[in-house]
DNA sequence: AAATATTTTAATCAAATGATTAAAATCATA
DNA sequence: TATGATTTTAATCATTTGATTAAAATATTT
């Protein structure tokens, strides 16, 4: 069993691998990721990794969990905010899913792919599947439009903030998007997106 | 070589380890793909696999280039349409692209993951990188909104029409959403996302 | 039906890959 | 520094997996 303390060097070795593994199970899916690939990318021996982690699945498994905490941590508390206005929630949402993404841009197609794969993943973090429907989010909306489905419009929300990372590839071939192009359009998104979701509200 | 003539059974071998490949391949990804699922999928010797279509990655190239011609064969044709009107267009895109997703759910997430192991994949389908940029629909955006990039709206409109078959199974666990709802959704959009895109396009 | 060509199979190979082990190196502590 | 614990390595194993081969089965043609 390894030692939970580790004096020498800046990162402990533990930790650099497991920095590796987010950096390569990211970017390649559990799949096309070997663990040699993680071993060579954290700089250390392959059978290292095995021995703090036992296996790639159980290092997967610490990954994805983050990572969805990540990805949905952003969610869950505004949702159920009572104290905001719905306007608040969408800006707040806006605002703070485009700076997670802008930094973690794999992080949407990873979650989303290895969700496919293995729909349990989540689980852990809503037992309740009523989670969103019951949420203070979705009954500021039927309020507001009670002639359309409500999910409508949080798809909407997250599509309007999320997609645009998901087709980033798609942008720099088909339109020959430079980086830093691409991230100023998304941090334009970030007062766009209100505005425009207002509006959609609106629309009759 | 394989001979080109098949007489016996509704489906030719060739074709039917193509319908199975394309079956596991747009549902597991061309990393989790072994070929042996595909040879059972399809009801055959493994070798018959290799001997059709020689390797794992020519097998996928196949069923990858028809993914892809798929996937942007809605769009080409609409986007260059010098005849129609920008909202024409809008609705165009927004029902072929859902009718299609509809009966190939899995296809966004496929596309889209092994377009980011593999971003080569569609050189072959716009050669020029300027292609969208200088298409009539961006033209047509440009005019009518001089003061946003055009993009944008481009982005916001793939997104509403194609982000929620991405969002399937996190709708189904946080919100217990059933297909047959699910379904029923995506409908309703094909008439919402015109309206919607108009009211983003007048907002101010 | 005989001869030839095509299709399919079972058996096997070779490389890749996740995991283990035993020994060496390093570190902490008495 | 000597002792014991912890960390790291090199070598190796076992399984999975893509691919090949030679032979059997089936179809086609003469």
């Amino acid at each position: 069993m390894p030692g939970k303390i580790k004096a020498s060097s800046d990162l402990s070795t533990e930790e650099k691998i497991k920095e590796a593994a987010r950096k390569v199970f990211t970017q390649k899916g559990y799949a096309a990721t070997r663990t040699r690939d993680i071993a060579e990318a954290a700089g250390i021996n392959l059978a290292l990794l095995n021995y703090y982690f036992r296996s790639k699945q159980k290092l997967f498994e610490i990954v994805m969990t983050e990572k969805m905490q990540k990805y949905f941590g952003v969610l869950a508390p505004v949702l159920n905010d009572a104290s905001t206005s719905l306007e608040t929630k969408v800006e707040s949402i806006a605002s703070k899913y485009i700076d997670l993404i802008i930094e973690n841009p794999e992080l949407p197609l990873f979650v989303l792919s290895e969700l496919r794969n293995n729909p349990e993943h989540f689980i852990k973090l809503t037992e309740k599947a009523d989670f969103l429907n019951q949420s203070v989010f979705i009954q500021q909306i039927e309020k507001k439009r009670p002639d359309i489905h409500p999910f409508h419009f949080f798809v909407s929300l997250m599509g309007l903030c999320l997609f645009p990372f998901l087709m980033k590839p798609v942008l720099q071939k088909m339109a020959n998007m430079k980086d830093k192009a691409f991230v100023d359009m998304m941090l334009e998104r970030k007062e766009l997106i209100p505005v425009w979701l207002k509006a959609i509200l609106k629309s009759k």
